[in-house]
Order: C-alpha cells, then sequence, then structure tokens
DNA sequence: TTATTATGGTTGTTTTTGTCAACTAGTTTT
DNA sequence: AAAACTAGTTGACAAAAACAACCATAATAA
C-alpha cells in the first residue's frame, strides 16, 4: 500500500511536470488561469452565481467578485440580476465569450497534439485507455466537473 | 485523432481537479509550492546552483534567489562558496530542511491514502499500472524529474 | 411582527507571488 | 587587457489572491 502511495505521487509529479497541467489552456494568452477557469465554468453551468463560483473554485468570493467584473468589462460574460432573489445575480456567457473559450480550448488542444504527435498509434490507445480506467476509478471523488 | 485530444483534455481537467495536483504537497503547510519545489530539488540534486533551478523551473531568477535567501533564513539549506568559481554558491539541504520536505512528503501521501482509501485492490493494481502506462509512454518528453 | 442571523455580492486594504531591469563581482573569450 | 558573458543580488513594480468590513436582501426565530 505504502508502496502504492509512493507510485501516485511519482505519477502526480510527472504528470505534473511533463504536461504542464496548470498552464495548458491559458499559456500565451492574455487570460489568468483563474479567469479562464471561472469562464469555463460560466459556460458550464446555466445559470451560475458568484457565490456558487467562489464555493466550487474554494476562491474568495471578493476576488472571484472582481473577475467576474472583470470578464464582464471585457464583454464575455453578462450579469443578469434574479427577479426573485434581488441580491443573486446570474452569469451567462456571450458570444465573445464564447469566442475566447473556443480560442483557448484550440490553444490546449495544439498543446496536447504536440505532446503526442511522436507517438505511435498502438501507444496512443494505450494511453488513452489508461486515462479513462484513471477516470473511472477515480470519478467517485468530488461531483465530476465537465468537458472542453 | 481529435477524438483523442479531446480524450486527453477532458483527463487533464478531471485530474487537476480530482486529484488537486497542484497543492498535494503544500496544502495546509506554510510553504508555497515554489518554495517546495525548489527545496525538493535542491535535496534531489547535489550542489545544485540558483542558475540550474532557475533554468530548470524557467522562474525568474531574481525570485530564486529571493525563496533561496528566504529558505536559508530559515535554515532549510545552506550555501557554500565553491572555491574554483568564486560566482557560484552550493546549495545544500541541512537536517531541518529534510525533515521538512519529509513533513511535506507526509502531508502529500496522506492525501493520495485518502483519494484512494475506498478503493478495492483490483482497482488499485489497475489504476497503478494505469498510471505507469502513462509514464511510460510520456516519459519521453523532458528529463524524467525524481521521486518522493 | 420585529429582531436576529445568514447570504450574495462589492470594495478597500494587504499579502503573496512573480516579473523586469539594473547592478556587482567574477569568469571566459578574443 | 578589453569585451562579452555568467552567477547571483537587489529595487521597483505588477499580478494574483486573501482578509476584512460593509451594504442590501432574505430567511429564521422571538
Amino acid at each position: 500500500m505504502e508502496e502504492n502511495i509512493q507510485k501516485i505521487k511519482k505519477f502526480n509529479r510527472f504528470y505534473l511536470n511533463v504536461v504542464g497541467l496548470y498552464s495548458q489552456y491559458t499559456d500565451g494568452s492574455p487570460y489568468s488561469m483563474s479567469e479562464a477557469m471561472l469562464l469555463f465554468e460560466i459556460n458550464e453551468r446555466n445559470n451560475a452565481t458568484a457565490s456558487e463560483l467562489s464555493e466550487f473554485f474554494d476562491f474568495d468570493k471578493g476576488y472571484v467578485s472582481r473577475i467576474i467584473n472583470d470578464l464582464s468589462d471585457r464583454g464575455l460574460i453578462r450579469r443578469v440580476p434574479s427577479s426573485f432573489d434581488k441580491r443573486k445575480k446570474y452569469l451567462h456567457i456571450t458570444e465573445l465569450g464564447e469566442k475566447v473559450l473556443r480560442d483557448l480550448s484550440n490553444n490546449a488542444s495544439g498543446n496536447v497534439r504536440r505532446m503526442i504527435e511522436e507517438i505511435d498509434h498502438k501507444d496512443i490507445d494505450i494511453l488513452i485507455r489508461s486515462m479513462e480506467e484513471i477516470e473511472r476509478i477515480l470519478s467517485f471523488k468530488k461531483g465530476g466537473k465537465s468537458n472542453a
């Protein structure tokens, strides 16, 4: 068991380093990781609210408020006040926001493509299957998050 | 191929979220991610220098200099001037540094342990094997980094 | 009903993290 | 020995993020 834990930690470090996970979407873009994460999640949900997102990402609500404000200023999202609860503002992505998200997504795709371009088909199949197995096995944790 | 890229991206997001990769070592500790990374690598190498580490992690050398200074002030590392090249200072971990590193490592182990504690043996085997496959397939990238 | 407490969000302030540029001292190249 | 380069430090600053006080609204309890 202890040996397995060491192996998993080794994998984690390996993956963090090799894949450059954290910057996969935002490297070379004018958006920060947090902005991209929020934008992504606003698009993912319907009628997201600031406090939901704050809780989901475990970000300070003031910080989230400012980022949302910024995204709104840049025209990537809209804030729609709820008529039931006048404290709430529902967040929606705009067309421009969708475009930005597409660009970020394409950037990430390029990175992944470069990562695997020299690998032969057989190993790519194994790679994908292995990832799917890991997802399956670990997916009881947290509410699976999304797609893009 | 495009489908595989999407699957890999999905896995990346999944893994980032579920495993909490970036904070695996440092959550709940008084050390920042960068400090932990440098400390880890100083321990890993023999006679590391600031500029090596700066290049390795692609961190600003001023930034590295300050962190190293800080680690040194806290007694986690020592700086030993080279007698051959008087510009250089070799970095060595101290006993206290080793202890801190052990604590960080134990913290990460705890996180991993909690992550897998409810999984049955058969799936853990598959999990480990899948990780090893991924490492094998992707390890032509960058010079494999380490162990802890 | 009204007083109390909790929630959603904003804003001012500060801390932490990281970048950029200038600089010193030492080393290598020409 | 002059010019160019390298290792490391430092000051100034920008970006990312946390902390705390606050306002308006809403839910709960008296």
